[in-house]
DNA sequence: GGATAATGATACGGCCCCGTAACGATCGGG
DNA sequence: CCCGATCGTTACGGGGCCGTATCATTATCC
């Protein structure tokens, strides 16, 4: 059961939840970060640098320098794996949990005020 | 008639498209950005500087700075308002509706795309 | 064990954005 | 006129993100 929406009302919907981010106080997160955060929270982990890297298309160290500043925000956490010690496995918390569900609320209540065309 | 969605429907939506954002050539706008190109494209002109700083609870440089760099992607226009020439009239352009088209376009497929829950 | 590969982090130079403050141009009221 | 108010822009100092190249650490393979 696909979602019915107008393009007119796709980009209202776009319209108003960017308006909302600008409004709240939170600092605006870039888009490649957005991107960064709800992979870690919608797809199944583990998550690691490359693999993030690979989904986005983005070299490694725009993943590394995404943590490191979502990390400062608690939206994130990193561990290495102790299996594979290359490897750095990217966790979440519920800080970041929380401003996902914030989003998700967001786009909810935006998308119900929606009208027709 | 409002447009149903469930949070984890706004969740995948959101992902979706800010993956499709970071995938697609075209240089990252920020959040702010979008939020004033979307105003010039969606509410009625004519917009000046001082109403989408209001508009957007922001300073008036951070429209300025805006309208410079979309400018030298060609996504907006400015001109002097010649019955008071205090003012500047923020202008769309086709390359600008292209991209509000795009855009639209990106939110509307991935909507269909998603299933319930 | 030693060479090779892979992982994530770091260094560097460059560019863009921010907020505050100040500025020049223009309008309007007395 | 002239003074104050308004408009948009610019200057400044600071911070963040970018891509490339390089690095240390760890695993793998012969």
């Amino acid at each position: 059961m696909a979602l019915e929406i107008k393009p007119s009302q796709a980009l209202r919907l776009w319209h108003q939840v960017n308006l909302d981010l600008v409004h709240d106080a939170q600092p605006d997160l870039s888009v490649r970060q957005v991107a960064i955060l709800l992979t870690i929270y919608l797809d199944l982990p583990p998550h690691t640098v490359r693999g993030l890297a690979a989904r986005l298309g983005v070299t490694k160290p725009v993943i590394t320098r995404a943590l490191d500043s979502m990390g400062k925000l608690g939206l994130v956490t990193r561990r290495r794996d102790e299996n594979d010690r290359r490897n750095v496995v990217i966790q979440r918390t519920v800080a970041g949990a929380l401003a996902v569900e914030r989003l998700a609320d967001m786009v909810t209540r935006r998308a119900r005020e929606q009208g027709p065309g």
